[in-house]
DNA sequence: GCGAATGTTTTTTTT
DNA sequence: AAACATTCGC
């Protein structure tokens, strides 16, 4: 390939975009604009002008599904394998660095890698002295308080009072920093520590930072929009240098920034210019995508929102005219799955793949309904991002197992496994190794032994511990003897853990099993178990083999990135899209990221947009009414066609107050049901609504299991009482009786 | 220590 | 309504 070929057919912003090599660069790139391409031309392009070796480029994605792809391309470009570059995942590429440097934060190279479930019995254990009321302090609470403070790159000793607002009676920080004491009793770090201990090591050795500053001549940086206070702070470090100018290229869209919650901040974005002096910008604006029709509907959404870096996208292709975006009024939960499917249906007899079809939710419960339906009727489905192969309980155990395997002292993991399959180890003889291995000062492992040889165990579980120890024992010989494979399948037969879901009734136990034999099939990839258990602990996601041709159902945020012919957006009522809770607790700014998340969901349509809203939903076990999304007022009339009932803002008020009757429920024609619906307005809930006592706000009350409280505030059913023995719970009201005082 | 029975909560989004 | 956790009886 020679040096020019690969910029052709390429319009002038992407051009520019690559060629501007030196200095820093933002390229803010809308959707379907072509961002893929630019990034990893970008890097065959300063490889194959000579600028720099493939080391000497650092390329950062979120994903490891974004870095695989920009690995594959790139081979493409450069026309051999793309090994030995510094490409990857932010955690993935600070792993790397940080086996480099573990010394420097009290670590040893060989660090354990937590997950979850591991993270969780770890704070189990550190917050035992300070007695912390678990129910009223949630442990995964306080992990993400944790986790949000590692974001922000703030290890204990600079978390100030004032950060510790609250949780856990304002004892989080101190939990905080006796987390951190015993991951390195451990040598073990959580996902947030392989960020927060380089940046660590980068501000604090200047040794360190200038190996790096020598290293990368380049740096590439995707969806930069996503990036957190410590991916950011990593980032300046690296890019940032006296000697020479900061060439540093970060790709990304602010109004695509949909990951506040997880600590992302779209100021870094903003800020771009001010953080790098000197600082190029280009926008991609052409998009190639979708039709003027969708590119209408989502930049008229999108310009609700403030704050923004300014771009307008504006259809690239010739033939870009189609269709304008649906919106369809339905009137309950079930007719909007319904609906869809029917849709897909005739879309299906039109010769249309289903591949290029997806229903894209706000939130994973979402996907049930569809689930259902589509079974139903027939239509091959996937859905995308459910539970992760790496999550499932038989994965993790299994996991566990060969943790402990390569590593006798991994207590998290043999944890997990000492009584799995059931070795009559419960949680009081739990208790009692943990305290052998205190005083022992030892792993569980040896604890175990200890207690073996004291014969502190009665018969049935003397006798398996007994067998589980000499299981590991002898596998770790078959593991230098006859490799890995050989022996975690050896270990996990002769464990019984293999024999534990054989003979289990359970449906799901076969494909348990099927999990199982996926797993140490993967394992020949690998030279040493120890390599597979690190690929494992960084990329949590298995690849889908999936080629087939299905309807792919997913959240929006999982769908950030794709695209599709035709896309059905469900459930665009105010409380589920935007999101109630997101609105409690992000306010305007929440407003506005969901905003951008119907963006992101419009625009991954090439030339289909439906979406779709239902009036009354389905909740737990009862119906709720619901108003349509405020941004189906948002997106301009001349790029929407509405159909069905009630999709206007002048109607919406006429959604109180009528309540779906259940003699409807199956058999309706969807798009009619409304209107026969409210003609038939039936008396009996407003019978059950006038019944219920009205209580006020300040009422003191009585509740026949809570006792007496005082409201704090009252809507139609539900009842919020602050009860003086039983703290603040929400209650129905018709449950109240009103006293006097 | 285990399984059944009872009570409680659930709906974001994920590297 | 269903999954989940905790309590209870053996």
């Amino acid at each position: 390939m020679t040096t020019q070929s690969h910029l052709e057919r390429l319009n002038p912003e992407q051009r520019a975009a690559i060629e501007t090599t030196e200095g820093p660069l933002l390229v803010l790139a809308g959707a379907g604009t072509g961002k893929t391409r630019v990034l990893t031309t970008r890097f065959a392009h300063i490889l194959l002008s000579g600028k720099a070796k493939p080391w000497q480029i650092l390329a950062v994605t979120f994903t490891n599904k974004a870095a695989r792809e920009m690995r594959e391309r790139i081979s493409l470009l450069i026309g051999e394998p793309a090994e030995g570059l510094w490409l990857g995942t932010f955690h993935a590429l600070c792993a790397r660095m940080l086996r480099r440097h573990a010394e420097y934060v009290g670590l040893r190279s060989g660090f354990l890698i937590l997950d979850t479930d591991d993270q969780l019995r770890l704070v189990k254990q550190v917050i035992e002295p300070w007695r912390i009321d678990v129910k009223r302090w949630p442990l995964p609470g306080l992990l993400g308080v944790i986790q949000r403070w590692k974001d922000r790159g703030l290890t204990p000793d600079r978390v100030t009072a004032a950060e510790d607002n609250g949780y856990a009676d304002g004892h989080a920080q101190a939990i905080y920093a006796a987390y951190q004491t015993r991951l390195r009793e451990l040598n073990a770090c959580d996902f947030g520590d392989l960020m927060l201990h380089i940046v660590e090591i980068l501000r604090t050795r200047p040794d360190v930072l200038e190996q790096y500053h020598r290293l990368f001549r380049y740096i590439l940086v995707d969806e930069y929009q996503d990036t957190n206070t410590v991916q950011y702070l990593w980032l300046r470090l690296l890019a940032r240098r006296n000697d020479a100018p900061s060439n540093i290229c970060c790709v990304g869209d602010d109004d695509q920034s949909i990951y506040s919650w997880r600590g992302a901040e779209v100021e870094n974005i903003l800020r771009f210019e001010k953080d790098f002096p000197g600082a190029k910008i280009i926008r991609l604006e052409r998009n190639y995508r979708s039709t003027a029709q969708i590119l209408g509907a989502a930049a008229g959404l999108i310009a609700h929102n403030d704050g923004r870096l300014g771009k307008t996208l504006r259809p690239g292709r010739e033939d870009a005219e189609g269709e304008p975006v649906q919106i369809v009024s339905i009137w309950d939960s079930d007719a909007e799955a319904r609906e869809v499917c029917k849709r897909i249906e005739a879309l299906r007899r039109d010769d249309h793949t289903l591949r290029e079809i997806a229903i894209l939710v706000r939130a994973g419960f979402q996907t049930r309904a569809f689930e259902e339906r589509l079974v139903q009727f027939g239509i091959p489905y996937r859905i995308v991002g459910g539970l992760r192969f790496y999550e499932r309980a038989e994965i993790r155990d299994a996991l566990a197992y060969m943790r402990v395997l390569v590593n006798p002292v991994d207590d998290l993991a043999f944890e997990r496994i000492v009584n799995v399959p059931k070795r009559g180890v419960g949680t009081a003889a739990l208790q009692k190794l943990h305290a052998e291995a205190r005083t022992a000062r030892s792993g569980l492992a040896v604890a175990v032994e200890n207690l073996l040889q004291s014969g502190a165990f009665r018969g049935k579980s003397q006798e398996k511990l007994t067998s589980l120890m000499q299981t590991f024992a002898q596998h770790r010989r078959v593991l230098e003897r006859e490799g890995h494979i050989v022996a975690v399948n050896g270990l996990l037969e002769d464990s019984g853990y293999i024999e534990m879901w054989r003979t289990d009734n359970s449906p799901d136990a076969p494909g348990r099993l099927e999990n199982l034999k996926e797993l140490v099939r993967a394992l020949a990839d690998f030279g040493t178990l120890g390599e597979f258990l690190e690929h494992v602990a960084l990329v949590m996601d298995a690849e889908g083999a999936a080629e087939e041709d299905r309807v792919s159902v997913m959240t929006l945020h999982g769908a950030k990135g794709l695209e599709f012919d035709t896309v059905f957006l469900p459930g665009w009522e105010e409380g589920v899209f935007p999101s109630q809770r997101t609105l409690d607790e992000g306010g305007d700014k929440g407003l506005e990221e969901e905003r951008r998340l119907a963006y992101v969901g419009i625009t991954r349509a090439r030339h289909r947009a439906i979406i779709l809203h239902a009036a009354s939903r389905r909740i737990y076990a009862n119906w709720q009414e619901s108003m349509p999304s405020r941004f189906l007022d948002e997106l301009p009339d001349e790029y929407v066609e509405r159909e069905g009932e009630t999709a206007t803002r002048r109607e919406r008020q006429d959604y109180s107050g009528f309540f779906r009757s259940s003699v409807f429920s199956d058999s309706q024609n969807s798009t009619m049901a409304p209107l026969i619906a409210r003609k038939r307005r039936t008396p009996v809930h407003e019978d059950l609504i006038s019944n219920t006592p009205q209580i006020g706000v300040g009422a003191r009350v009585f509740h026949q299991k809570f006792g007496y409280g005082v409201v704090i505030s009252a809507d139609h059913g539900a009842t919020e009482v602050a009860f003086e023995e039983a703290g603040t719970r929400r209650v129905m009201s018709s449950y109240l009786q009103t006293v006097s005082g």
